[in-house]
DNA sequence: TGTATTTATGTTTTT
DNA sequence: CATAAATACA
């Protein structure tokens, strides 16, 4: 039942369809807002109005659609070529991030960018960012690189430029980081490079300021569907607009209940006011989950109702009643997790398919626990992380290169890799190179190639520069050659190869990685034919953690609650449902908590969830390397009993014994207070600086007689206290 | 002057 | 607990 052009007729688009998905996949022109809970469908909708629109009023090539994450684009575009075959291929499906580096690329010149710009990522930035804190000539103690980093990535993300921030600031404070604002813009520029947030700012302001390229775009795109609307921000929502100014064939779908990137500058409002935003703007309400069993839903319904600022929903459901949704309990993490994977050997052994199941966490860290159960009880499993495995030491030297190839401005992967591996060019070198360099307002890259022009160098560096020189030179040939290719040559030449080889038989890790890495090149070539090792490095540098994720293979899969948007598995665990975690707190009077999102971060974990849902919480938590009395997630209280099951493994663990001890606090700990003096073994007397209860535990900060000053843990930390009889018998001592 | 070892410090979530 | 800066050593 195809036509010529391999869309399929009516009959097959609309076929399986409710009522109301039938409606929001019909509707052509003009303003749409979808707004669909948790598992109703809506990827369905969008792919099949995609088709439709073609088929209809317009052809793929006009279609644009905008995903939040490479992953759910590559399988939006897999489903339309199911359905649609060629039609997939011929449409724009892709995220912000990519569209926009994309379109910066062909119309640098009109976005005033060098044709060799590269992106920046978050640890390039922050290294720029302490740059920027020096230059302009303030102290690293009061104004941390992170910080610097997240205050210009939130001034980027609501269209607030260096400028901007400039002619904005109303005291000293915000003055003083308008001027770090300006020196971070000046050093990005210099080194040709956009961070992330510049991705969006830059092309926004592109077309705000460029009419002809913006009418270009709304005539090449005559219908955007943008995907996850409630997690857009104001570049991306301007971006929205500004290519549908006219034609308004904007169809934007997602759930208020879903937002959960408010701290990335994500504004819930975007997808509130659609409405007004848009005169005669049709709804569509998809409110029937077609995912989860009854149980879940209705206890996910429960958790999100307690939100106050919500548009009102409901879920409902024909699907089974199924299991009720577990609680679980036990002493600590290494029981959680042991607990989990014995109850996945048991399915496994069952000859259930692992590959149903995911484990969700709110901090990255929490799945180090899991990560040693599952190697433990042989647990195959895989943690969706693309980026962090692109930050581990060994792979960021041989992306340097790379990137140094590509753009020789890059001042950062340049004295990344300058002595990487050591080449006996060290910390003193590399800045009389840097200080004459700007002496002369020259870049650093000059002079690594005439470092005999350098005159505070010695000819022992010189002659080791130069060699590097020559290094980078020959790797010049690289950048014509397949990723692969270039790679090895890379990885062979800069002597790096030659290192991990050494280090192997100690820790094979770094090797492994790399040759991982060279997979993954391979792996790019084969989709792209002709790829250039320039294409391989503008896709590796816009991935994100979801898109490492296979299917089907049998491996559980780890990841953060974040992560797990948009995703869907038959049965879910969701681990450290406690106090301080989820809801995450960092300290008391946190002034970005935000307990609405953390609830609903809570509530997008949940409806996950096809069969079977766990939560999990412990008694005790190692958080920071001590072990933390924790107190059950007030979420779980939110939950109603009738769809809960409570499953106590208290005791029940082999260890558990050590619980005896753990809450023997000294008997004199009420006499403990500010000001008090103890002694520690190793360290002498000191003086607690504060004290404060902690549940079973008692937290505290000493300083010693020597200045220096520590946090302890009771009743771990090997303290007494003394008093001043003590102290004069101890000084007969000396 | 470069490198290895110790010591201090600081931490969500991500395109 | 992990990484980055400060120090000791070669």
């Amino acid at each position: 039942m195809f036509t010529a052009s391999g869309i399929p007729n009516t009959d097959e688009l609309f076929s399986d369809l409710t009522d109301d998905q039938a409606q929001a996949v019909r509707h052509t022109d003009g303003p749409l807002l979808v707004l669909a809970g948790a598992g109703c469908g809506k990827t369905r909708v969008i792919t099949r109005r995609a088709l439709n629109l073609a088929r209809t009023v317009t052809s793929p090539h006009n279609i644009l659609a905008i995903t939040f994450t490479n992953k759910a684009a590559s399988e939006m575009r897999e489903r339309i070529m199911v359905l649609g075959g060629r039609a997939g291929s011929e449409m724009t499906v892709c995220t912000f991030h990519s569209l926009c580096y994309r379109l910066l690329r062909i119309h640098h010149e009109r976005a005033g960018l060098p044709d060799d710009f590269t992106v920046f990522d978050s640890a390039d930035q922050r290294k720029i960012a302490k740059a920027a804190v020096a230059r302009a000539h303030l102290s690293a103690e009061n104004w941390s690189p992170a910080r610097v980093q997240s205050l210009i990535s939130n001034a980027k993300n609501s269209m607030v430029t260096a400028s901007i921030y400039a002619e904005q600031a109303v005291d000293w404070s915000e003055r003083t980081v308008a001027k770090v604002y300006e020196a971070y813009e000046a050093i990005l520029s210099e080194q040709h490079g956009v961070d992330f947030d510049d991705l969006l700012l830059k092309m926004a302001l592109l077309l705000k300021q460029d009419e002809d390229l913006r009418q270009c775009l709304e005539r090449r795109y005559s219908h955007v569907l943008i995907d996850e609307y409630q997690d857009t921000n104001s570049a991306q929502y301007l971006i929205a607009h500004l290519i549908t100014e006219q034609n308004k064939n904007i169809c934007a779908t997602g759930d208020p209940d879903q937002s959960i990137y408010g701290w990335r500058g994500a504004d819930i409002g975007n997808i509130l006011r659609f409405e007004e935003d848009h005169a005669g703007a049709q709804v569509v309400r998809l409110e029937r989950n077609y995912r989860s069993t009854q149980r879940i839903l209705s206890a996910a319904s429960a958790l999100i109702e307690h939100n106050q600022q919500r548009k009102e929903k409901t879920l409902w459901t024909k699907n089974d009643e199924g299991a009720r949704v577990r609680v679980l309990l036990t002493d600590d993490a290494g029981e959680e997790s042991s607990t989990i994977a014995d109850e996945l050997a048991a399915r496994r052994d069952r000859g259930e398919d692992l590959s149903d199941v995911a484990v969700f966490y709110r901090l990255n860290s929490l799945s180090r626990a899991v990560e040693e159960a599952f190697l433990k009880t042989g647990i195959a499993y895989q943690v969706a992380r693309g980026v962090e495995f692109y930050n581990r030491k060994e792979i960021k030297d041989v992306l340097a290169y790379v990137r140094l190839l590509i753009n020789v401005h890059d001042e950062v992967s340049l004295t990344r890799i300058i002595n990487t591996p050591t080449r006996g060019i060290g910390k003193t070198t590399i800045d009389r190179i840097i200080a004459h360099a700007r002496s002369l307002e020259k870049e650093m890259f000059e002079f690594v190639f005439e470092p005999q022009s350098v005159p505070t160098l010695k000819r022992a560096a010189v002659a080791k520069v130069a060699a590097f020189a020559t290094l980078l030179g020959g790797l010049r040939h690289a950048i014509d050659e397949s990723p692969s290719t270039a790679l090895a040559r890379i990885i062979s030449e800069s002597g790096l190869q030659a290192d991990m080889n050494k280090l192997a038989e100690v820790d094979s890790d770094p090797l492994d990685n790399v040759n991982e890495l060279i997979n993954a090149a391979t792996a790019f070539e084969q989709e792209h034919s002709e790829a250039t090792l320039r294409d391989w490095m503008e896709y590796t540098s816009l991935l994100g953690d979801v898109d490492s994720i296979e299917e089907g293979d049998g491996r559980v899969t780890l990841m953060t609650l974040h992560a797990a948007k948009g995703l869907e598995f038959p049965v879910v665990y969701m681990i450290g449902l406690e106090d301080g975690l989820l809801p995450f707190q960092r300290e008391p009077g946190d002034p970005t908590y935000d307990e609405e999102e953390e609830r609903r971060l809570c509530f997008v974990g949940m409806t996950r969830a096809k069969r079977e849902l766990t939560l999990s919480h412990c008694d005790y938590r190692m958080v920071r390397g001590v072990s933390e009395r924790k107190t059950k997630s007030a979420f779980l209280d939110e939950l109603p009993a009738g769809e809960i099951e409570k499953v106590d493994l208290i005791g029940e663990g082999a260890d558990s014994s050590r619980r005896g001890w753990l809450d023997d606090l000294p008997d004199d700990i009420e006499e403990w207070a500010q000001g008090s003096l103890v002694r520690h073994d190793e360290r002498g007397i000191g003086r607690i600086v504060w004290i404060r209860r902690n549940g079973a535990q008692v937290h505290l900060e000493v300083q010693f007689q020597t200045g220096a000053s520590r946090t302890f843990v009771l009743p771990f930390a090997d303290l007494q206290l003394v008093d001043f009889d003590e102290i004069s018998e101890g000084a007969f001592d000396f």
